[in-house]
Formats: C-alpha cells, structure tokens, sequence
DNA sequence: CTCTTAACCTGGACGC
DNA sequence: TGCGTCCAGGTTAAGA
C-alpha cells in the first residue's frame, strides 16, 4: 500500500524519534516478516541507529557497524513510534525497542512486509536493483527518457517497475500520468521528448504533493503518528473510476492494465493524439536489445 | 523480452 | 446476521 510518499512520511516521522538511538531489543512476533536467523536478530541488540534512509519504497535504518536494517511495508505494513510499554498491537509483527524508552512497532495485517538485516554489500546491491529515486537532484527528463527507453511496454506498467524507477506504485503512477496527459497504455520506449519532460515534471510534483499531505490514506495507511494522509482528497483519478474528470468533467475510464486498476481521463488523456508526430519506424526486426545503465539487477 | 497467473495473507465492502 | 465474492497501496517466481 504505501508508496514513495508514505514511506518518507514515515521515515520523517520516525527520524525524530530513532536516530541516535541505541536497538535495546529486537522482538519478532510473526516470524516470517523478520528475513534472517533468531542469531541474526540477537545481534541488532546494542546498535545505534545513526540515520534512516529511504530508497524506493524502503525504509533504510543505518546502523553503528556497517549494518542497514531494511523495512518494506508491501500492502498494509505500518510503522509507528509508540512507548515500549504500549501492549501489543492487533496485528503487531514486530517491535524494537530504544534505550530511552520508546519503540517503533511494526503492524502488518496481511504479512506481506519484510524486515531484513543487510550487510553493506546487500545494501549496495538492494541499491543496485532499484531505478532512479525521482526526487533526487539528478531527476531529469533526460534521465527518465533513459529509464523508460528499450521498450514498448505500457508506460504505467514501467512507472510501476521498480528496476527503472522506484517509488511509483499504482496511486501515483495514475496520478502522474493523468497530470501529464499521457495515457497509461502508451508504449514507454515511444513517448514524444515533449510527452517526456510533462512526465518528468509530473511525477516529482504529485510525489512532493503527496508528502507535504503526508500521503494518501485510502484504507490501512498510517504515518508513523498512527495519523491517516490527507493527500486522497486530492487524488485527480486514483479510486475515481466511473465520476467525472475533476480538470475536464468527461467521466473517467476504468480498466485492468497489467492486472492493476487503472483509471484515466480519455479526454485529458488522449490515446494517441500527442504521439502523431514520431515517426512509424517499424518495430525494427531485430533491434539489439542494448540494456540500459542504471538497470543492474544485482 | 513480455505477459499472465499464482502466491503470499487478511480485512473491508458489497450483494443476497 | 451471515455467507460468498471481489477487491486492495506490493513483490516475486514460474510458465507460456
């Protein structure tokens, strides 16, 4: 469920409350959702957590000795600051306690999350694996076109993938795209340098939006307070399939693109009107499938 | 390479 | 009230 912006909610929100702290203990209530051996929790025991990181949609806890503690809250994870004596919570799947008495608890109803110990290699890999961070200084159009080149996928179905670009899931993917007048289906790779640089404006805008509501809470989400976003007040098509377009009026199209709900504004969204200009240059028989830098996956 | 499906899981919404 | 069905903000593995 949460994506970019509710993960940097969250890590702001815990910033304050974690870093400069010391782990006094590591408590896992859902076995599963710790990746790593009962020994390799033991041993967060006595770290400082010197920073919190985000990359992507995980949350980074840099640890005294080299270590990244890595949380991934998938659908319905949150993460929140609470007393250490706070009784378990209805679907608390772990705990860590600080040396001054407070904790962060981790609730995940469907247990899809992941928390995980990495070694500095793994972190560098985990880094390696993920496409570029949209609201880092070096997100450019320039650099998008490189992410989104070398493929006639649908557009949205690249925003969503991770490897290419990380952060973007299903909410913001459409948000972004209806903001850019770009339809969802449009294949990637043959985006106008126009169409490109509205996206590359677009996404940074929607995600910088959706943090400063502290997100979009549609159901499970919770910024680290335990607080819902506000951000879904705002959402232009994300859950709007059916009602009218709130730029244009036209009813907004609803479909499954990619086995994701996806909606659009037909009208605001033409399927293929800003692509007249390229040139039909066909499919190329057999292009060499050149990989893109910045894609490693390990 | 790309697309689809199934898994992993539970809870909420909705129809009857 | 209760039951069945469908849906969900994510990711990964496997098969076509």
């Amino acid at each position: 469920m949460p994506e970019l912006p509710e993960v940097e909610t969250i890590r702001r929100d815990l910033q304050r409350h974690a870093v400069g702290r010391r782990i006094e203990d590591f408590i896992i209530r859902w076995p599963r959702t710790f990746v790593g051996t009962a020994a390799a929790a033991a041993k967060l025991r006595g770290k400082e957590i010197e920073r919190i990181d985000r990359r992507g949609k995980y949350l980074l806890l840099r640890l005294s000795g080299g270590t990244t503690l890595s949380l991934h809250l998938r659908m319905s994870g949150r993460l929140r600051a609470a007393p250490a004596a706070t009784a378990v919570l209805d679907h608390e799947r772990a705990r860590v306690l600080l040396d001054d008495g407070a904790a962060i608890v981790f609730t995940d109803p469907r247990k899809f999350g992941r928390i995980a110990p990495l070694s500095s290699a793994a972190a560098s890999r985990l880094d390696a694996s993920l496409g570029i961070e949209p609201l880092d200084p070096g997100f450019s159009a320039t650099a998008l076109r490189r992410s989104l080149a070398g493929t006639r996928r649908a557009v949205k179905s690249v925003l969503l993938d991770q490897a290419r670009i990380a952060g973007i899931g299903n909410i913001y993917a459409d948000e972004a795209l209806h903001a850019a007048g770009i339809h969802p289906a449009a294949p990637a790779g043959a985006l106008s340098e126009e169409e490109i640089a509205r996206l590359a404006a677009a996404i940074p805008t929607v995600l910088s939006a959706a943090i400063r509501h502290r997100g979009t809470t549609f159901q499970m989400y919770r910024d680290g307070q335990g607080k819902k976003g506000r951000y879904a007040y705002r959402l232009m098509v994300y859950g709007r399939g059916g009602l009218p377009c709130r730029r244009c009026g036209t009813e907004l199209s609803s479909t499954r693109l990619g086995q994701r709900t996806t909606v659009w504004c037909s009208s605001c969204q033409p399927r293929s009107a800003a692509r007249r200009s390229q040139a039909p240059s066909r499919p190329a028989a057999k292009a060499p499938r050149s990989r893109r830098p910045g894609h490693s996956k390990s």
